[in-house]
RNA sequence: GCGGCUAUAGUUCAGCGGCAGAACGCCUGACUGUGGCUCAGGAUGUCGUGGGUUCGAUCCCCACUAGCCGCCCCA
């Protein structure tokens, strides 16, 4: 019989790795406490057809990467439905906004949210199917301020300020603006004329985007094709007055806050429900996979969902690449070592050594309890392991009141009062 | 979905058409209530899975699966 193994794109996270992931989580969550977010939790799979507006028909991710299934009837008066597991967290905050009528507070929604996402991609470094995202989203009716500029300069900086606290070293700022969606429908219009009697001359992917999707032969990396491609109409030549002005006073912010970016004009975001800003983490190190989290504006979704208006800024990080990036900065991952490791010596001071251990953990010390069944020296190779400290408990011990403590660092052995141990191993 | 590379001990890897290897780790002992350092000894395993060629395949061939790298796309 084969053995059973994690499915293709899934991986087990073990210690004492998964100290890392807590650690980037913690401090997504301090960073985020300060911002006033809170937390929201979505159902990790929702109705097909709430990506399937939200996120675009045609993209990839909803034409050929989703897990979608359908769950059949129970009863004859019940009808199948089409569910898929979550390929990115966004469209399922901005139906819980509308579902519960968040907007009717007339306050700005901060929300952030933390959990698995899962795609039907090929895997590879820090691409996973099911891969880990941090994310955010502010969102909320016009009147409570949801389309200023002010917002999306806030989400950014909070962005900054949370890598560095990570320790993330050396990340790269890009940012543009694709306009409102009339804008954006117009320069794709004059993408695609502008295309269309120079595709011949491009690459096959190329000529394939032109048609399908123009806006990504802008990220082209074919080095044949720069030339036509810096030819082609610049996406800012299409904002209209509003979104220039828009665009102009985000950058001011975070000038003011010394928050360096790079406007790159060719950054178009995959998604369909982008609107005006868009912006992109980047850290090199990362092989293909070079981006840490990628956000913007969604000025029009929630009416794609039929929700109210609701305008709304928000960025999704892939947390599998933080710890891969952190992982390449720092040491190798080691385990912490407990405070002591406790010793019975013999199999007739197990239960007493449980006792100790447990007065020890109450006190709030990191304990690892051996076994009475092991020999000394074994007792001593496993406490050097795992802890700064044994102690031993013996008939000696036992008897006297007097416990046994040897600091493994120094090599110093030392006798010490039961009701001092605490204290001690501090 | 496409292309390239890879798969051998717990781990990192070497190897060869004819008995399965190293280092680290692990176990035992030198040392019966004392770890690390040292020394001596020991076990590592369906050589990814299935098929083919061959007297004989871990090795050559094919398929599959998985991983890595890139493409597509994307966080």
């Amino acid at each position: 019989m084969s053995t059973l193994k994690a499915v293709r794109g899934t991986r087990d996270l073990l210690p004492p790795e998964t100290e890392l992931w807590n650690h980037i989580e913690a401090t997504a969550r301090r960073v985020f406490a300060r911002y006033n977010f809170g937390e929201i939790r979505t159902p990790i799979f929702e109705d097909t057809s709430l990506f399937a507006r939200g996120v675009g028909e045609e993209t990839d991710i909803v034409s050929k990467e989703m897990y979608t299934w359908e769950d059949r009837a129970r009863a004859q008066s019940e009808k199948s439905q089409s569910l898929t597991l979550r390929p990115e967290n966004t469209a399922g905050v901005v139906r819980a906004y509308i579902e519960h009528k968040l907007g009717e507070t007339g306050l700005l929604q901060k929300l952030f949210y933390i959990g698995p996402q899962f795609r039907r991609e090929r895997p590879q470094k820090g691409r996973y199917r099911q891969f880990w995202q941090i994310g955010a989203e502010v969102i909320g009716p016009p009147s409570a301020g949801s389309e200023s500029p002010l917002r999306d300069a806030e989400v950014i900086e909070m962005l900054a300020t949370l890598l560095d606290e990570l320790g993330i070293v050396g990340w790269k700022l890009e940012i543009n603006s694709v306009g409102s969606s009339a804008d954006r429908a117009r320069y794709v219009a004059a993408l695609r004329e502008a295309l269309a009697p120079v595709k011949d001359r491009m690459c096959e992917d190329n000529q394939r985007r032109a048609e399908t999707n123009p806006l990504r032969v802008l990220d082209s990396k074919d080095a044949g094709d720069q030339e036509i491609i810096d030819g082609l109409p610049k996406i800012a030549e299409y904002l209209d007055a509003e979104s220039t002005e828009n665009f102009r006073q985000v950058l001011a912010a975070l000038n003011a806050c010394a928050v360096p970016y790079t406007v790159n004009p060719r950054l178009v975001r995959g998604l369909d429900y982008y609107t005006r800003t868009t912006f992109e983490f980047t850290h090199g190190g990362l092989g293909a996979q070079n981006a840490l989290l990628g956000g913007g504006r969604y000025d029009g979704l929630s009416e794609v969902l039929g929700g109210p208006k609701a305008p709304g800024i928000g960025f999704a990080m892939g947390e599998d690449r933080l710890v891969l990036t952190l992982q390449a900065q720092a040491a190798e991952a080691k385990a912490a070592l407990a405070d002591a490791f406790v010793a019975p010596l013999g199999e007739g001071l197990n239960a007493e050594a449980l006792k100790l251990a447990r007065e020890l953990r109450g006190a709030g010390l990191r304990v690892e309890l051996g076994d009475g069944g092991f020999r000394l020296k074994k007792s001593f190779e496993m406490g050097n392991k795992l802890a700064r400290k044994i102690v031993l408990l013996g008939e000696d011990e036992l008897s006297s009141g007097m416990l046994t403590v040897k600091d493994f660092a120094t090599g110093e052995q030392v006798k010490i009062a039961r009701t001092n141990l605490t204290e001690a191993l501090r």
